[in-house]
DNA sequence: GCAAGGTC
């Protein structure tokens, strides 16, 4: 019996529909699932199995030292006990190996993974290592008829990198927060991604706090010819001789607005006319995938989720690669064919197929990892994905498309005019040949038309216009920028820099979109820069990419170059020992800097937003437990402060980030002062009987309205009420709760919605019982519900049980991935 | 409860 391994169970499914032409049965073994055809398995991992950490007696931070994180012991453990189990199983019975993990350097590593623990229960059978980078019938064949070794060194390189983040980031990651004292939740991190990519953002904020905006001014006019109207901008040359639009000057600037102003006509002095060519777009890498999406208004989390569904769902190939070229088995006639006839993809490959040569673009990256992303082939049924993922699907499609389809030609006019020794420029741009915008059309192509004109030709002047302005600050990254950045700096990869942005946020360094780092980040940039530059250089990644070539050469040993990393810790450690009050009081000044609204109305200490035991956001002041001022904040969303003040009471204005409900709460003492506090209904069923805690009708700042405690936010019980009509209290008395009951009157029917908690228990029911489970699956609507029902599925039970190829039989436009992605999920 | 890297 042989046993393949692959890195994820997509990988091992396919490789077995390829090596077993189609044959293979498949079972499940511990939640695993594996392929089993002719004498042979095949299983997939889920990446890395095992991961590294230190011994249990290391982990209470308090009485470890972080210093000793250095030199203590890194262990491995399984983290998917499961796998590991089931790969014991197997290997056992096993009388050869195969590995089939990613062709880099990480899926060296996670092969060498599985190689230690097929080892620990065999160590005779032979384990070989097989190296392709697509799987495609072609690449999976000769990989298979032609099998190398397992290369320890590049594993062993994987692993120095291993040991060298862990022990970096949890030692100083430890130092930092037990300094602020900082501990739980609230931890404060550091490591060798994250911090350079923090510091980016960290010293973009720099550069805006430093700005000192400069006024200059810039004049326009208008030209006409034979009734066309175009604009036109003054310009110079300046010192070095380029062309320079904004003057310094006010005095000249207002030297040139007259002269022009009292003139009306210009002389055309130069007519330049010439095309330019616009090559289309190279293939998707992940960065450059998440760039589009993010256009589209995908944050780069969300984007990447989408993709990852897209490919399980068999639509579109792996997400996570580096590679911008196209491997030579892809034949893009055969791909654009699977569109032909397609209702609304089809009409732009039909265009393209009637080229009479396609040869796709290729970028600068051709690595070895996976292809670039682009579709299958196999469309989705528009009811059957979510409308998202349509978009995001459409995007993957008209890329591929762009690669195959013509450069497009502009051309572009440039017309320069003259009205004394002064000059006038306009640039005209018309699309002469559309190329791949027809069929990506996510790029501008808006034209700016000038007219035909000739030298010596004399134009109407008119509306002739001075402009003020200011120099502006340079601009925030935005999320897409970022992660640009990060790989032109050469941190992170393919899989991870999205993730990175979404730590920051967890971490609370960076807030709101496009991110902006918080006084916390500032601080953490600070101590590092002072104290452990490295960690928040990309110096740190590029020597440790140099010592991995080393180790995966054999020049240098994973000792020799976790030793010398351990040795530059120390140095920094043996610095950051007398400093560390030091460090903890700026951390924890800048914690509460980031909190801080301004002075409370009472005491005149600091109001600060705080979160309450049950998680929610309220404002109370510094000066507890002497003061008890507290202001209620919004229960939905999380509390972000603005740089605007109240001019009344001197208080930041709060915005509450709660996705596509995001608003803005405004100062909070207006809010609470403003905030209708409605009649009293009776006694609060949770806090009472204790402390005389009232429920009321209240209306909040989003106009919504509730019966809440009156003691909000110290009790936070709450019971809906309807949005619209205006809310009538009888004098009926519901007997179980001792409340009374209440009308709604809106429109011409009143609605006697009784006593609250009795309509709220009502309600709760009401919404367990109805509709299927299985609607809580991504892309599953009514419809599909209805039709996997008729399969004789009706819940998220059923569908676990069932096997995935017969509901693809039975249920029109479901594959068998869908099913099994679905039951993963489930 | 620390990192970064895989993957779901």
């Amino acid at each position: 019996m042989e046993l393949i391994i692959t890195e994820k169970d997509n990988a091992a499914r396919r490789i077995a529909d390829i090596l077993s032409g189609g044959t293979y049965d498949s079972s499940r073994e511990n939640g695993v699932n594996v392929y089993e055809w002719g004498g042979k398995r095949c299983v997939g991992l889920s990446g890395h199995v095992v991961g590294v950490d230190f011994p249990d007696e290391y982990s209470d931070w308090r009485d470890v030292e972080p210093v000793e994180l250095i030199d203590a012991n890194v262990e491995k453990t399984a983290t998917k006990e499961n796998i590991v189990a089931t790969l014991r199983i197997l290997a056992r019975k096993a009388t050869r190996v195969t590995i089939a993990t990613d062709y880099d350097r990480e899926g060296e590593l996670i092969g060498k993974e599985a190689y230690d623990i097929v080892r620990d229960v065999d160590e005779e059978v032979p384990i070989r290592r097989v190296r392709f980078s697509s799987i495609t019938e072609n690449e999976v064949q000769s990989a298979f008829d032609d099998p190398d070794d397992l290369d320890f060194d590049l594993a062993a390189a994987g692993e120095a990198r291993q040991i060298i983040d862990l022990i970096w980031g949890a030692a100083l990651t430890r130092f930092l927060s037990l300094s602020a004292g900082q501990l739980g939740n609230d931890f404060i991190s550091v490591g060798r991604v994250q911090s350079p990519t923090l510091k980016l953002i960290v010293d973009r904020e720099r550069e805006i706090q430093a700005f000192d905006p400069e006024t200059y001014w810039e004049l326009f006019g208008d030209l006409t010819k034979d009734e066309t109207t175009f604009e036109a901008q003054y310009f110079y040359r300046d010192e070095d001789d380029n062309e320079a639009e904004r003057v310094w000057e006010e005095a000249v600037a207002d030297e040139v607005y007259e002269t022009l102003a009292e003139r009306d006509s210009a002389t055309v002095v130069d007519v330049n006319r010439r095309t330019r060519t616009d090559t289309p777009p190279e293939p998707f890498n992940t960065t450059q995938f998440i760039r589009a999406a993010g256009a589209l208004g995908y944050s780069a989390k969300r984007a990447m989720s989408i993709a990852e569904d897209l490919y399980t769902a068999g639509y579109i190939t792996y997400p996570r690669t580096d590679n911008t070229v196209y491997p030579d088995d892809l034949d893009p006639e055969e791909l654009l064919d699977d569109f032909v006839g397609h209702p609304t993809l089809g009409d732009s490959a039909e265009d393209l197929l009637e080229a009479d040569e396609i040869v796709p673009t290729e970028g600068d990256e051709e690595t070895t990892d996976h292809p670039p992303i682009h579709p299958t082939g196999e469309i989705p049924t528009r009811g059957d994905v979510s409308d998202d993922e349509w978009e995001v699907f459409e995007l993957v499609v008209r890329r591929f498309y762009a690669t195959v389809a013509d450069a497009a030609v502009w051309e572009h006019l440039k017309v320069v005019t003259e009205v004394d020794d002064y000059r006038l420029k306009s640039n005209g741009k018309r699309l002469v040949e559309p190329g791949y915008h027809d069929v990506y059309p996510y790029f501008s192509t808006s034209e700016n038309y000038v007219p035909d004109v000739a030298e010596g030709e004399e134009l109407a002047l008119t509306d002739v216009e001075l402009e003020e302005k200011e120099t502006q600050p340079p601009r925030r990254y935005g999320q897409s920028r970022l992660i640009e950045t990060m790989e032109d700096m050469g941190i992170g990869t393919k899989s991870t820099r999205h993730n990175t942005l979404e730590k920051l946020y967890d971490r609370g360094y960076i807030e709101s979109d496009p991110p902006r780092p918080t006084k916390l980040a500032m601080a953490v940039v600070d101590a590092a820069e002072n104290y452990a530059d490295r960690v928040v250089s990309e110096e740190m990644t590029a020597q440790l990419e140099q010592d991995m070539d080393a180790i995966a050469s054999g020049e240098a040993t994973l000792d020799d170059v976790t030793d010398e990393s351990r040795e530059m810790l120390e140095e920094i450690f043996a610095n950051l020992a007398d400093s560390r009050d030091e460090i903890g009081d700026h951390l924890r000044k800048s914690l509460k800097d980031d909190k801080r609204l301004g002075p409370c109305p009472e005491c005149g200490e600091d109001l600060l937003v705080r979160r309450s035991r049950h998680g929610s956001y309220f404002v109370g002041c510094d000066g507890y437990p002497d003061c008890e001022n507290t202001l209620p904040l919004p229960s939905t969303g999380k509390p972000l402060i603005l740089e605007n003040e109240c001019e009344e009471h001197g208080l930041n204005e709060v915005k509450m980030l709660a996705g596509r409900q995001t608003f803005v709460h405004g100062c909070p003492l207006c809010k609470a002062e403003d905030a209708g506090e409605g009649p009293v209904l009776g006694t609060c069923p949770d806090c009472g009987d204790e402390h005389d805690g009232e429920l009321a009708v209240k209306t909040l700042e989003s106009g919504s309205r509730l019966v809440g405690c009156t003691r909000y936010p110290d009790c936070e019980y709450s019971l809906p009420l309807p949005r619209r009509g205006d809310i009538e209290v009888t004098d009926e008395r519901c007997d179980e709760h001792d409340l009374p009951e209440l009308v709604v009157h809106s429109g011409d029917d009143p609605w006697e919605l009784g006593c609250p908690i009795c309509n709220y228990q009502e309600f709760q029911a009401r919404e367990s019982d109805s509709g299927s489970d299985l609607e809580a699956l991504d892309g599953v609507g009514a419809k599909t519900v209805e039709k996997l029902a008729d399969a004789g599925i009706e819940s998220l039970d059923d569908l676990t049980e069932a096997d995935p190829d017969a509901v693809a039989e039975d249920v029109d436009g479901v594959s068998a991935d869908r099913v099994r992605t679905w039951q993963a999920k489930a």
